[in-house]
DNA sequence: CTAGGGTTAG
């Protein structure tokens, strides 16, 4: 346009800029700025709100910020430009001070506050700004929808999630693709494939976040076969799957013990698609190699692979050594994965964990000292559940809920129940080395059993207990819910770090291998 | 006609 000759308007400014922010092009979007200076073109709220934006989104904070002082006329659009670039950058604190500061707030800052709360992973405080913009009788709209979905989907909050979908039909905010693609994703990140396939059936138009979605969300529950079906039905629709896609499908492999399917789509994965695998991927053909107990090709994967290995690909590993008992590999994996990363305490629980089932006890001793000795300390256990419309999060061991002694002498009789019907607590995956008798109160206190009779004391009979866990779940723990969705009749899901437990009729979805 | 907010893994 300017070697045609005409003269940009402070329409074509504005468009240009915006170009400059969504392609992250700081150094074009400093050339335009120089422009727009040099046109004289008088302050133009518009235009520099642009600039605000421009400068805002290629993470250019500090000159955002002058541009910003600079303006003499700012309205809402400004503000909020300012406040998603640092939302965005990680400064949701800055970003808050910011927004209680503006003079006027619509639907769109306050979506830009609810998620920038929910990339810096502060789900609580994304669904408490919600609460406070409807308080504010702020209309929501999609796009709010979608972060408030996406903060349900990681607390695994299934209820609240259920809640918004009311809220929207009441509201009139209807179903686009993106708030589609969300519900799937929320309903499978809470342990509900038929809602999540719901919501599948019932979309006018799909794209590759909807196949990817469905797909990832059918792996991590279990049904391994049914998420290759729909990769085959994608594909035969024309979609484009990409890298994530593939994560999807070579999860669904893993789980389902497909180990020459997962190897078939990993080749087809670079010689049909194109797409270069990166670690996560090999990380799951690892992942699927080590769960068959084909531990020496495992091994050599990761030795062939393009890339270095990082500290979770190796305990990926060595979590496969510890499972079919192979400490020899398991040692010389935990001695790579030590050097990596010595604070590592997930190297030290599975090494503790293989020693143990090796009954190498003597081992299990020394490397409990060290751990000691070295002041080594796991992450706390800690397990979310919510109820009633409230979110409840329990630490290993926790004291502080208002109804704790209920909540012990209910997990007390629980336990002498499960005693009646031949449980036993299994400690050999207690990683602190104290007394015998100190180690079963230890895993009687994890998280999940707390969330559970909490859970028994304060629902309906028979309604489904949902439970999101940061970590692993114990032997122990897993073989205590089997017994409980079996004594006590109820259906009891369990999110992991990694997939799902649907418990129930004292058996478990992942068939004991996880 | 033009400025601000939305989805998938790790």
């Amino acid at each position: 346009m300017v070697r045609a000759g005409a003269a940009p308007t402070p329409v074509t400014y504005v468009s240009v800029l915006s170009a400059c922010g969504k392609g992250r092009d700081l150094l074009l979007g400093v050339q335009v700025h120089k422009r727009v200076v040099e046109s004289g073109v008088l302050s133009d709220l518009k235009v520099d709100s642009a600039l605000v934006g421009m400068y805002a989104e290629c993470a250019d904070i500090d000159s955002a910020w002058r541009l910003f002082e600079e303006m003499e006329v700012r309205n809402v659009v400004c503000w909020t430009s300012l406040v998603s670039g640092l939302a965005r950058l990680g400064q949701v604190d800055r970003a808050r001070e910011l927004f209680d500061g503006m003079p006027e707030r619509d639907a769109v800052s306050w979506t830009a506050m609810i998620d920038g709360y929910v990339h810096a992973a502060r789900f609580r405080e994304a669904l408490e700004m919600f609460r406070e913009m409807q308080y504010n009788n702020v209309m929501a709209d999609e796009f709010t929808m979608v972060s408030v979905i996406t903060a349900c989907a990681q607390l695994g909050a299934l209820e609240i999630g259920e809640w918004v979908r009311a809220y929207m039909s009441r509201q009139g905010i209807r179903m686009d693709l993106f708030v589609g693609n969300a519900l799937i994703d929320m309903y499978s990140k809470c342990g509900s494939v038929e809602r999540a396939l719901d919501v599948f059936n019932g979309m006018h138009s799909r794209d590759k976040f909807t196949w990817t979605a469905i797909i990832l969300g059918l792996a991590v529950n279990c049904h391994g076969e049914e998420a290759i079906d729909m990769f085959h039905r994608m594909i035969r629709v024309s979609e484009v799957p990409d890298e994530v896609t593939f994560i999807g499908v070579l999860t669904a492999c893993t789980h389902a013990g497909l180990v020459d399917k997962g190897k078939e789509f990993f080749h087809s994965m670079t010689e049909t698609y194109k797409i270069a695998p990166n670690v996560e991927h090999y990380g799951c053909i690892v992942d699927l190699l080590g769960r068959a107990g084909k531990i020496m090709e495992a091994l050599e994967t990761i030795d062939q692979m393009p890339m270095t290995p990082n500290s979770t690909i190796l305990g990926t590993l060595l979590a496969a050594c510890r499972v079919h008992g192979n400490s020899e590999i398991g040692e010389s994996v935990a001695e790579r994965l030590l050097a990596l990363d010595p604070e590592n305490s997930t190297a030290y629980i599975l090494l503790s964990n293989m020693y143990a089932k090796a009954n190498r006890w003597e081992d299990v001793r020394q490397l409990r000292q060290a751990i000691m000795e070295k002041g080594i300390k796991k992450e706390p256990g800690c397990s979310l559940i919510q109820m009633n419309g409230m979110i409840r999060e329990f630490v290993a061991g926790d004291r502080s809920h208002p109804m704790s002694n209920e909540i012990y002498s209910k997990l007390e009789n629980i336990i002498a129940d499960l005693r009646n019907v031949g449980y036993f607590p299994d400690v050999t995956e207690v990683f602190i080395e104290v007394a015998e008798e100190e180690k079963q109160k230890v895993i009687y206190w994890h998280s999940e059993k707390l969330a559970i009779a909490f859970a028994l004391l304060s629902s309906e009979p028979n309604t489904v207990i949902r439970i999101v866990k940061n970590l692993r779940m114990c032997l122990d723990c897993h073989n205590a819910i089997k017994l409980i969705s079996r004594l006590y009749g109820r259906e009891i899901v369990v999110r992991d770090r990694t997939r799902f437990h649907h418990f129930r009729h004292g058996l478990c979805s992942c068939k004991d291998s996880w």
